[in-house]
Formats: C-alpha cells, structure tokens, sequence
DNA sequence: TTGAAAGCGCTAACAC
DNA sequence: GTGTTAGCGCTTTCAA
C-alpha cells in the first residue's frame, strides 16, 4: 500500500492562521483564555482546510481517546446472532450508544467478553490497553462482577453499569426492572387474573431478582399466592420447560409473565402443544418488545424496555464524568413501559 | 478525574527483556530479523507484564490504526431502529465484521453517513481524518458511490463495496443477487406457478437490477412475460401499494417474490386485506431472512442473505491489502440460499 | 541481527 | 491571552 498522501494538521492550521499550535489546539478544546477574535480566525482556518484531529494523535498528547467500549457477553451475543433471532439488545445499544456518542464527537466501540471465564481480567486488560476508552458500558452480567468493575475502578476509568444496583464504583442505570413486572402482574389482574405466573430470569441476573419482587408485590397486595415461580436462563429450551411445569400444575396459571422473548415465545408454544389457547386459556406477557414478539400470533404484550436510551444515558454520564463533573447520586432510572397486544385477555 | 495509572509501555518490557525498544517492536509486529531465542525472551517479557500496545501509538508511530470503519446509511439505519424492525442487516454486519476483526487485533467502528447529502464528502473526510482507519467497508447504496469510492481511493484506504459490480476500485462482494432471484422464481415455477410477479427494489440499488434480471431469465426460461414487475423502496408502505398494483389486475400473480423484509409482510397484509390466503391464493418470498419473516403467519420463504460472512470477508480482504496483499481479480461471491417456509405452495 | 535517533500530531506544563 | 518546550508510545529511518 502507498503511503497516506499529506494529511492537514494541526500545523497546517496554525501556519494558515498565523498562531501557535498551542492556540489551535485551545480552540478545538474549546478552552477559555483564547480572545473570541482569535477564535473565530483560527476557526476559520479550521473550516478552510477541513482539519479535523486526530484522535491517535489527541489520545498520544495526554488527552481523551474519544472512544467508548460496550462491553456484552460473549456467548449470549454471538447465540443471538447466529439465530437471527436479535434478542435486539446489541442493536438497540448500538443505535442508541452510536449516535448519542456521535453527538459528542465520540465513537462506540462493540467488545464481547467471556463471562464465565478465568481469563477475564485478562481479555479487559488487553482490551483497555489497546484501546484506552474514556468510558466503558457494562451490560449484564457483567454490571456486577467485581472482576470487572474493580479493574475498571483501579484504572481510573469511568464506567456505567446498566441493569446492576448494587453499591460500588461506577454509574449505576436501570429500566425499573422491578415497576415493569408489577405493571404486567398489575395488567393480569386487571384482566381478573388470580393465578399469575412468573418464568424468572437466571438468578445470576439482579434483573430477575428484581422482577420476581415486583411480581411478587403486585400478587401479594391482590391477596394472592406467589407460588407460581419457574425460572429459565433466558433461552428457549429452559423457557418451554418452565411453562410445561407451570402449565402442567394441578392449579396452573391462567396468566404468565415470561422474563425475555425467548422465553415468552416458548412459552406460547408449550401453551399451543397442551391445546392451549392464548389468550383465552392463558395470557402471555413477554419482557422485551423484540421485533419478533410483534409478529407472533396473536402479537405478544410486552414490557419495552428503552435501552437505547439507557445507553444513551450511559454515554452521556461517561462523557460528562470525563469532563470532570464527578457527577453522585442514585441510580438513573428510565422507566420501562408496557405495551398490550393480543396475548393478553379477560380471563374466561 | 484523576490521571490513569502507570501503563505498562513498550519501554518497560525492553528493559526487562534487556533489549532494545526495537527489538520488542519487531517482535510485535512478528518482524523477521530476529532471533528466535530473542523473540522468545520479548515474548516471555510481554506475557509477563501483560503488555498491548496501544493503538494509538502504533498509529502515531506510523503503522497502522487497526481499525476498520463500516459506513452504512443514516437514514435507513435509523428508521429500521427505531421501528424496532431491525432489518437486522447492521446486528449481522457488525456480528461478521467484528468478530473476523477481533481475531486479527482489529476493532469494526460503524459510521452513518447521508447518502443524499451535499456534504457526504465532508463527513466521510471528517471520519476518516478523525479516526484513521486501515479500511472501510461500503454498503449499499454506498457501494457504488463515486464521491465516496473517489476519496477513498485518493487518500489511497482500501475499502470494499459490498453489493456493487460496477467497476471501479475497491473490492467487490455480492451475495449473487441474480442467481438469489433465479432461485426464487425457479421455486414458485416448480410449485406450478405461472404467472410471478417481482417487487423490486429501488433502481438507486445496484442488486435491484440484478433481482430484476434472475426474476426475467428465469421467467422467460418458461416461456412467460415478464410484465409483473412492481417497485418499491424497501419500506413497507411501497411494498403494499405494489402488492395491490400486482393483485389488482385483471391476471394477478399467484406467487410474489418481494425484495424486502418490510416490502414482503407489506404484501402479506395486502393480500390478506383482498381476503386472499397466503400461500392457497398467492405464495410469497421474501428477499431477507430475517427474524420476523419467520414469526409472520404463515411462515415466509426467503432468501436467506449471508451479510455477516460477507463482511468477514470483506474484513479479511482489507486486513490483507493492508498487509500489502494486492489482490485482483473479480469480485467474492457468497451465494445467497433459498430457506422454503409455509409461504410457497403450490399453485391451486 | 540489533540498536540509536528522529518524528508522527497533539496536549500539558510552563513561561511570557 | 498567547507562545514555547517537552513528551506521550510507538515505528520508521538509518547506522552498526
């Protein structure tokens, strides 16, 4: 490959406004000290020659990189994938990491980390090295492993963990995971539902604890019996089976909140394979409003959980921590919502 | 925000190695010219200390970024998000790109740039200032796009098109949209179809006119016209106004191939809304395999697009030419395939 | 085969 | 307010 042709730098700004380096590079920084006669000319020298910084260079001279890191899990992200089923997460935070980085001249940059591996620390390390992100997002699991947000703590680098509350460094941010499921008990109920059944996340989540409290909650205050807990992993296969020993009870639920689409579309299946019909013998509601559950038949009613402006959120927490707002404070909290479609009627 | 801690540099393992900082570089860069017995020193001092270059120094010191950019269209991009429809084409390009590039050292950075806009120079030189990358991968209809081919061959970044034939530099990749097409009109005319229409895409797309061209060869292969022929955008409400052109007249098509996601559950609900069954009265393919199309009722048949090994090979021919391979010759096909779901039977 | 010197584009720290 | 100096971590010369 030949050489890259002359690229126009800061120097070429600087020779073109007839100022120091040192003045160009406070007026890309949009730092004070410089006369607003200064600015404007330099500026528009910046305009004339079409320079824009480097961020190798910017990051080399001590400053940010401008580069955030999404950290996901490895296995569960590349299994989505392959399906082609998107649970849609990634997309979601793409768009809504991407273009709030965008925004602020900042990059998002996808990593996928082992989490059940012993090398983890490893892998961020490297990936931190590599890159020096000025933030990082975590996603559960990984919000609260403590391999990770110590490393990160250490490292002095800001970081937000989505979907995790429990105390330590870091941004904390949430969908109100715990409000979403009793607005779906509370919906059931409203529909006349006394048996209400819950198919929980991996406990490994703090998210499904959560969502069993709600659950919980909302069944209790109704008077009811909180009995009818499954749990699966988020997947299919653990998703069927959690509805078939649900379905399958002497007193089974009239009503199931399934903890992901997955879960919720194995759900409808086992419901269908015992001649089940829903909604009508059983309600289904699912917690995450993938484009799959809206084409189901019938369509499913489903929390929408905002993640791309949950980590729009983020990014702009870690910006601003970069800033130097050491900014303190509860959690942020973007409320999930509910959306009713089809699956979910009078109880008969 | 306090400063990071001590890195560990290139320097810190040359002195433990006791070699030179050149030395460690070439050993990084799996130079030749040096001594195995060397090499292996370095490599025990790097594993030791856990040391990764940082990108922004190698790209400062004149090599490469290690990072490649995929530019995809705004608009579309952002509409296809925020309807949660993802047409699931970015999640299947960033899982192929980004993992391919993961196990070369190499990170994917994806970039929205407007396709009609006047200043698509400046931004595309903005990213490509700012960031620096060692290739860029081009979608439609960006592929084709001489502003856009025209700087990057000037600032001399190897890039590929991916769904472009046209000549011209970069490399070239489809999915063989034609042979795609011939498929799915081979199928319907297995089925004992006679009259299918196509609803193609818009002509500003270079596989639009190769859709077109599989859908007449095959077509007249059999002996039948080839005045079926609708347009539409890709979007859903072109693809019903087409639906009910092709259904509305006086010899409508028994089976439709639509060339979208969004077009084909479009002439799903226009067909239903004409109370004809899907697939008794009309059969239907769609041009992606996407999540969706395979939750509608019934079914749909589709033409299943590898996007993601396409961009992985894409990464691989760019990571190549980077490290000075100057391939030639004609572009990397990866064929499309036909997924056959409850959507096509045979004709009634 | 190895090492020393210079420089990439930018910013921090300091001087003026 | 503005300019000067030094240096970030690495790779490219070039010399040994």
């Amino acid at each position: 490959m030949a050489r890259r042709p002359q690229r126009v730098t800061i120097k070429h700004v600087a020779a073109d406004a007839g100022v120091s380096l040192q003045t160009v590079s406070r007026v890309i920084n949009k730092e004070p000290n410089v006369r607003a006669e200064m600015a404007e000319r330099v500026q528009a020298s910046i305009d004339r020659l079409g320079y824009v910084p480097s961020i190798a260079a910017q990051r080399m001279g001590g400053s940010r990189s401008y580069l955030i890191v999404a950290l996901n899990d490895r296995a569960r992200t590349i299994a989505d994938w392959r399906n082609r089923q998107g649970s849609d997460w990634v997309d979601q935070m793409l768009l809504g990491g991407m273009l709030t980085c965008a925004e602020h001249g900042y990059r998002l940059i996808v990593e996928l980390v082992d989490t059940h591996s012993d090398h983890i620390e490893r892998e961020l390390s490297a990936a931190l090295a590599a890159l020096q992100p000025d933030g990082v997002i975590l996603t559960p699991p990984h919000s609260h492993n403590p391999l990770i947000t110590g490393l990160l703590a250490e490292q002095n680098i800001p970081f937000a963990r989505v979907g995790s509350l429990v105390d330590g460094p870091g941004f904390r941010l949430t969908m109100d995971d715990q409000h979403a499921a009793v607005l779906a008990t509370e919906h059931l109920l409203e529909l006349g539902h006394r048996r209400i059944g819950l198919i929980a996340g991996p406990g490994e989540y703090e998210l499904s604890g959560w969502r069993i409290q709600g659950w919980r909650s909302a069944i209790r205050a109704a008077g009811l019996g909180d009995d009818l807990l499954a749990e699966g992993d988020f997947g299919y296969d653990s998703g069927y089976t959690a509805a078939e020993q649900l379905l399958g009870r002497a007193d089974p639920p009239t009503g199931i909140i399934a903890s992901s689409e997955q879960m919720a579309i194995a759900t409808l299946a086992a419901a269908r394979a015992r001649g089940l019909d829903v909604p009508h013998d059983v309600s289904l509601v699912s917690f995450d409003d993938t484009p799959i559950v809206r084409f189901t038949h019938p369509p499913l009613t489903a929390v929408v959980q905002p993640i791309a402006e949950v980590t729009a959120r983020a990014v702009e927490l870690l910006i601003a921590a970069q800033a130097g707002g050491e900014r303190e404070g509860g959690p942020v909290v973007v409320p999930a919502q509910l959306t009713v479609r089809g699956s979910t009627a009078a109880v008969r």
